[in-house]
DNA sequence: TTCCAGGTAGTCG
DNA sequence: CGACTACCTGGA
């Protein structure tokens, strides 16, 4: 069954770059795949599986965002509306956030370099704390390629017109896979080929040593973390919490709290924003990454993750990154 | 071919 | 507590 509908720019605050929004390189989840001018991914709406495709005309910010959504159950388009506005924060005012920008001749700059770019949410929370494991000391190409293959290897698959999509397997099935080769052939009965290649493991996914926290963090997951009730604590209490699973730092903790559970005020620091911050606030010292965060968090406050997110973009833009390469 | 980027966990003082 | 380094993979 499909569900087409448009969403008017009149209906969300400021400007919505579709494209740049998905091209920023943020830490949450895969861009999604894109087929002519759409996007799309299969997400979870009301728990049914629906295939959504998005596209929006860039180059006119009046013009509407279309919407096609295939479901083999039926799925109220408010329902998928809502999801939609979630994921590409249509709800945040832009508008607010460019006065904000605007006081600060520091930030100011970002704005024309990042006119209409949104916090890009994760529609799987759990998929999204996998995804920030895998993204920790490793290039976004390989761990969203790993996330491909985890789903191909272990998702529920779903047919649609446009092909086949896989779900993210949930943390009772992801805890319980083979960590390595060794592993999943000592797992298996005994008559196999001599030339038998084993790639039904999570390292065969290119996650190297970050496979067993991966397992680790599902089986937590699964087992003692109640991911509704850390959708509704406050965001001290939830960076701590999610701290304690194996392969999660505070690098990690942020991205899980802004991406997959919608925390603003989070402040992730990488070694990109931590040269980014000192070179605009403190030129003359080096910061640990702990206190680039407090800085962030306590300067930018709500607008953390969103200073966050334009710093690195306009820093990519603008060439200040490259001219920040090590050192 | 070797080298290197990139957060976290573990170890040492 | 802070400082230092091993970890795995793939792209340069």
């Amino acid at each position: 069954m499909i569900t087409e509908f448009y969403i008017s720019p009149k209906e969300f605050k400021g400007p919505l770059n579709l494209s740049l929004t998905f091209n920023s390189g943020q830490t949450s989840q895969p861009p999604w795949q894109k087929e002519n001018k759409y996007f799309q991914e299969l997400i979870m709406v009301e728990d049914k599986p629906c295939l959504v495709k998005i596209r929006h005309d860039d180059s006119n910010p009046e013009n509407d965002v279309h919407i096609i959504a295939e479901s083999l159950e039926n799925v109220p388009e408010k329902s998928i509306k809502e999801r939609i506005g979630e994921i590409f924060g249509l709800t945040d005012d832009l508008s607010q956030l460019y006065d904000f920008l605007g006081e600060d001749p520091k930030l100011a700059p970002t704005i024309d370099f990042c006119q209409g770019l949104r916090l890009f949410k994760a529609h799987d929370p759990f998929e999204c704390i996998v995804s920030s494991i895998s993204s920790s000391n490793c290039s976004i190409l390989r761990w969203t390629r790993s996330i491909r293959d985890i789903k191909q290897k272990w998702g529920e698959k779903f047919r649609f017109s446009s092909g086949d999509f896989y779900t993210f397997p949930s943390p009772k099935i992801l805890g319980d896979v083979p960590e390595h080769d060794l592993e999943e052939m000592q797992r298996c009965e005994d008559d196999l080929p001599e030339d038998y290649i084993f790639k039904n493991n999570l390292k065969a996914c290119g996650v190297g040593y970050r496979a067993k926290y991966i397992i680790n963090t599902s089986r937590i997951v699964e087992s003692e973390m109640d991911m509704g009730k850390l959708a509704k604590i406050k965001y001290d209490k939830a960076f701590n919490t999610v701290l304690e699973l194996p392969g999660v730092g505070p690098k990690v903790a942020d991205c899980i709290l802004l991406y997959g559970f919608g925390m603003g005020e989070a402040f992730p620091v990488d070694v990109w924003i931590k040269r980014i911050i000192e070179h605009l606030y403190f030129p003359h010292e080096e910061l640990k990454p702990q206190e680039a965060r407090e800085f962030g968090m306590k300067k930018f406050g709500d607008y953390a993750g969103y200073v966050q997110l334009y710093l690195f973009h306009y820093a990519r833009k603008s060439g200040l990154l490259e001219s920040l390469r090590k050192k």
